[in-house]
DNA sequence: CATTATTTAATTGTGCACAATAATTATTTG
DNA sequence: CAAATAATTATTGTGCACAATTAAATAATG
């Protein structure tokens, strides 16, 4: 087999789902905009109205985001009224989010998001849960893959240089 | 009203999608790196690769970028060595990338990065194939979607009492 | 108790994404 | 042809992502 193949754009899983990501990103945009928020900020409201006063690494943990992204995005969320950001008493390390009354009324307005978007996607429910489903699960490998016990490596070792190009 | 449950965000397709995402180009990240490229990067040589001397706007419909993500990443590859950037003769509108001795030279390099990720995603071949045909169907109908001929509710004009369907 | 190690956020720097606008060239039309 | 229109790329500004580092607070250890 031409292994060319291998490198063709269009035999990309990964590609597609970039391009899915953004494409679902960008039908959400006119939406939230009404919102007055953006997709990243619309998950943490997500997770806040949840479960509000989380701390920071919580949140982080949960949207698989690290404190680089999600400080400044908070910060921009606290200016705009929705949050508020509290360093916590009995642990100073930690700064919990708590969201203001603005923010817990969004909740309201936000109702309609999802099945708009479940509508656009075209998408069965069974054709919407098999995806997921089947994202979730690659998910989970991918999270759980482990450089130590790696079988795929092209290279022998490759000893994770983190820098950046 | 459980409408809680569609604003959980264990239940949004799109935050999947969108970790995944994410998480996949993670994957790549340390391969590319030997290579010195990113993962946009990556997409570009791909579709270089395939068809070298490509315009801009090609590149962009290809990837579904457009020139204010491509001109300065093309700028960043023309500066690593790996493109070249040249306005067109017949059309100085126009601007062709074509790739460098290095970055021909480049595509041996890159053989083994598809099966590498294929193996780290633990996917079997059935079940690549069946998440990258589901996701191109739903990248399809996401970017056919005409707001002019919306069906999907976006505003809450009327209560609507959706009896049916 | 003092030292060391760990945890948690914030900061810094690079590289995308993308909307909006501008600038240049090509095409169409009166 | 001249003027209007369209096509193509570049620029500007905002907002993520994320690696790497720093700083502060807490926990663990001798």
């Amino acid at each position: 087999m031409g292994n060319d193949e291998f490198l063709k754009l269009d035999n990309q899983l990964c590609f597609v789902l970039y391009a899915c990501s953004r494409g679902l990103t960008r039908t959400y945009r006119p939406l939230l905009a009404e919102l007055d928020i953006t997709y990243p900020q619309y998950l943490v409201m997500l997770v806040l109205w949840e479960q509000d006063g989380v701390s920071v690494k919580a949140l982080g943990e949960r949207l698989f985001l690290d404190s680089g992204t999600l400080t400044p995005l908070l910060k921009r969320m606290a200016s705009s009224g929705l949050i508020t950001r509290q360093r916590s008493q009995t642990d100073e390390r930690r700064v919990n989010i708590f969201l203001t009354a603005k923010g817990k009324a969004l909740k309201k307005r936000a109702q309609a998001v999802p099945e708009t978007l479940l509508c656009r996607s075209g998408l069965t429910a069974e054709a919407f849960l098999r995806l997921k489903t089947d994202l979730e699960s690659l998910l989970a490998r991918i999270r759980a893959f482990d450089p130590e016990k790696d079988v795929c490596a092209a290279t022998p070792a490759a000893p994770s240089s983190r820098k950046r190009s």
